[in-house]
DNA sequence: GTCTATAAACTGATAGAC
DNA sequence: GTCTATCAGTTTATAGAC
């Protein structure tokens, strides 16, 4: 399993040259994931890659330039699920679903990367964060959009916009804290479940027992 | 705005003694919330709290058990606004409405001592973490239990009670990560809006532009 | 109970050989 | 590019005076 997750997150640094940086990015999402920034030691992330501790500062100039790459390569992909969806041809409901869906089963599938993703900010330099900061404000504009579309045509009855915006990507972002590749649910069955429960969220109605 | 945090947080150790560990509690609360339990130094809540490094260790044998004693307080905080929701005299809607409000509005109104609370457990010892992992599977089951009541009485139209209780579970959490004094929002807002939310995800029905 | 001083271990990062 | 060896600074925690 622990070697399998770790594959999966390998594959994602298809960019990265040469190899031994691409193994020192998946060492440091596994490490990072499982004890969080500040108790992961160089050492650490040196040893899963096979390599001695200076080899990192190779590819590296420090260990929070190696986060700011797993963190902006991982901001990056999460932005463009949600932005593929945003601008998709069809209606805001079909979008809303679709960019929930997504962005939630994306969380779950690659919950090591999504948790230093959404829970190391903190640990990046100024200008790192800052740049890391526009992605997110762009996600969370897209989001924000298909919800303003929605109900600018009638098909979402939503009373605060932002706020609701708000809740949706955080119900989306906190699955990477509780999902476990271990548990009862798997990644497509969680992105369903939350596509549903994000479209019973925008839809007012006078339903059964509703007062 | 710093001090009067502060001194909301102080007020939480009420049962706690000497009024010097009551002040590293505090402090440890801020430091941890600020900055990560693995990137806070003793020396720097000691510091907080107006002492020598020394001074920790006369109150708390080590800094995971300060860590512990803030966790604990908080979660059993935390499982008696849960619990009192769960066991009102009240419909199914009425108590999880209440539920949601309430459990938002701490995380909100509390968002320092419910961020060590909620994103620090990794760094708890493995014995702390069993005890406080007691106190998180009773307020989970707390809460489905009040939607499995609202689906058997007709109440609710829920087809994944488990996975609608951890999402709403997971919702009212991560409240605490986001939400900031600064921000637009107080904490009563966004109880209120939170139970909204949670009220029309447990609401199956066929509304306006529902297919 | 609190302080100053310090032990003992660890950390991020660098130097220089190969 | 990678290694071994190591520096300089920091960390948790303790010892002993007051």
């Amino acid at each position: 399993m622990r070697e399998v997750d770790a594959e999966a997150e390998v594959a994602a640094w298809d960019g990265v040259e040469p190899e031994a940086a691409r193994r020192l990015l998946s060492a440091g999402v596994e490490a990072f994931a499982e004890r969080g920034y500040h108790a992961t030691t160089t050492r650490d992330i040196a040893g899963r890659a096979g390599m001695s501790p200076a080899a990192l500062y190779i590819h590296f100039r420090t260990k929070e330039e190696l986060l700011f790459r797993i963190s902006k390569v991982g901001h990056e992909r999460a932005r463009r699920i949600v932005a593929e969806a945003a601008g998709a041809q069809a209606s805001p409901r079909e979008r809303l679903g679709r960019a929930v869906r997504d962005f939630a089963r994306w969380h779950a599938e690659h919950h090591t990367t999504a948790r230093v993703v959404q829970y190391e900010l903190q640990a990046l330099g100024e200008e790192h964060y800052a740049e890391i900061a526009t992605l997110r404000r762009d996600i969370d504009s897209q989001l924000r959009g298909i919800i303003e579309d929605g109900v600018r045509g009638g098909d979402f009855a939503v009373d605060d916009i932002p706020g609701t915006s708000l809740a949706v990507l955080s119900l989306c972002v906190d699955v990477a804290r509780w999902f476990s590749a271990a548990g009862s649910r798997t990644p497509d069955e969680v992105g369903a479940l939350y596509a549903d429960l994000v479209g019973r969220m925008v839809t007012g109605c006078a339903g059964p027992a509703r007062p």
